[in-house]
DNA sequence: GAAGATTGAAACCTCAATCTTT
DNA sequence: AAAGATTGAGGTTTCAATCTTC
């Protein structure tokens, strides 16, 4: 178990219980807490369904029918009918609920502000940050609670190939020599990856193979550096931080079978792809490095394995790591 | 409006979401969430009556007695009457009860470890720090509510020097000269503080004063030096931050008269007092200044009050002040 | 059959009133 | 009268079943 989660626990409970346990209806908006949230993601978002709402607040799609009720008995939102989808309720905020709104924005500012207002500047900082970091992991772990990783077995081949095959396709690749597409290991990767020192990982959602990636040794390159190879991921499950998880279930692998260097190719198209890296500590290269053969990628990236993982974020860290757990009561 | 409200505002919505709108019970816990943190706290304390728990979990004291009698009834928790006060009830945890929080930590280790492991391990710092301090900072803010902060007025008096004879009693001074009673002005503090060269302020709970602190010109300094003095609160206000809220009042409010420095003095005793000071930047000297008359003091202190206030913490701060508000939409 | 939305039943939380003991 | 605890009424949430439209 990770050191921090139990200080984790106990301020995050305490959190919550001040943030209203339910309730933080602030009673004099005649505005239950439910109706406020749905109220501003209807103003963020614009247009919304009721299922939508549903999805965004967490709650069971019973409870936002129910919100979405009162805040049209209220005449705090309106019902367009779907042209095409008779199905469809789009919901809309009315004047009024953009008044009522305006009135929540000011009591939550005033709340907030009170308290930001006892700490100090760069104290106000460490909480967005915090709890910015805090929600966003929290949400990741949520989506991908239902995907197990694990290496690849023969019957996985089939899927793993028509993946590899989609996802190249989306950036215009289609076979040919000089892509991945041409390798001949594509149609039976279980065959081409022997641990320990090559490996292939599959994420899968149910039973279903929804992504995967792995590391070989770097064709043309020394021993102590591996190529990570063939991460794809379907178009829908991207997002969910599935690549940061493979990711780092590679490289740990990879520093496991002896490997000191992480060098991969890729292209400059694949945007998401290149910000993990380099959010992962990948380093670009300006020429390629072994032979793989992939004359159509251009960007190159390595990482030294040697230590623990680079700090990942948006690059503004640098000094000040691992501050310690401070013990709170 | 401070600057980061409306980013915080937003990051707090979506982890009051993630953490269980209302209910984050585990299904496979067979518990609601109000029991598993009315259990949780058992473990903490020991002992405790419904009343303390509705308070210690910030529900309505109905629920308190409710989720009490449904974890007596299933066990997990035993009633002691208290021998003198036949109203009181007891609880203290069964050995079932112990039980079933085992399963509670596992079940919340499990999904907090899942979360936290998704960051890396600096960043899981920053998680601890933001959301404890954000915590600490609407419990203060929740705390203070009820208290006014305002100059003093005449009919303040008695109530004012009541709590400075009060407060320095508790520290063994019982008047006499060289300490603060024997100040002539104790009995009127209204007459002794003209605006805007001496403020005093008081802070007020539904009418009754429960403290106050103020500054006036260095008695034998020079004119850009204020001293603060007789800053006092009663015993049962203490804790709450008000001490930080008045402070900073009377920094600003010195700064604005025109004052460079604010020097003060104080007894080693006070720790409380003392940290305060130190978390606002006041630096401690070696001698006394001007001439107060104040011989039982032994510990002396000075801010510049030149730009914008020291930032307070556990003196771990130092680089890095002031990150920007990264936007998390 | 599946997606979007709704409704009924059971459990929960709060507010206000009430009961018991000090 | 005040403190500690309890009870009744009303509103909220979820789960499961149902309705409507594609």
């Amino acid at each position: 178990m990770i050191a921090e989660v139990p200080s984790v626990r106990a301020a995050s409970r305490q959190l919550v219980r001040e943030l209203g346990f339910l309730n933080e209806a602030f009673p004099e908006l005649e505005c239950t807490a439910a109706q406020c949230h749905a109220l501003l993601e209807l103003e963020l978002h614009g247009v919304l369904t009721a299922g939508e709402l549903a999805e965004i607040l967490l709650v069971d799609k019973s409870s936002a029918t129910r919100v979405v009720s009162q805040l049209l008995e209220r005449g705090l939102c309106d019902a367009v009918e779907d042209a095409h989808d008779r199905r469809r309720r789009r919901l809309v905020l009315t004047a009024q609920g953009r008044a009522r709104l305006e009135r929540v924005h000011a009591a939550a500012n005033r709340q907030v502000d009170g308290a930001l207002a006892l700490l100090t500047p760069p104290e106000r900082g460490r909480v967005l940050e915090g709890i910015g970091l805090y929600a966003k992991a929290l949400r990741r772990a949520r989506l991908q609670a239902g995907y197990e990783l694990r290496l690849i077995r023969a019957e996985d081949d089939p899927d793993v190939a028509r993946i590899i095959r989609s996802v190249l396709g989306e950036h215009g690749i289609c076979g040919g020599a000089g892509t991945a597409l041409g390798d001949a290991e594509v149609s039976a990767m279980s065959a081409g990856y022997r641990p320990p020192r090559a490996q292939y990982f599959v994420v899968v959602d149910r039973g279903r193979v929804v992504g995967g990636g792995g590391f070989a040794p770097l064709a043309g390159g020394d021993r102590r550096t591996c190529e990570l190879r063939k991460m794809y991921f379907l178009p829908d499950t991207r997002g969910l931080g599935l690549g940061a998880r493979l990711l780092s279930t590679c490289l740990e692998a990879a520093r496991s079978a002896g490997y000191a260097r992480c060098y991969l190719e890729t292209m400059q198209s694949m945007e998401r792809a290149r910000r993990l890296y380099e959010a992962f500590g990948f380093r670009p290269l300006t020429a390629p490095e072994g032979a793989t053969g992939h004359t159509v990628c251009n960007a190159w990236y390595a990482l030294e394995l040697g230590g623990r993982e680079q700090s990942r974020g948006r690059g503004r860290r640098g000094r000040n790591e691992a501050l310690p757990a401070s013990p709170r009561h």
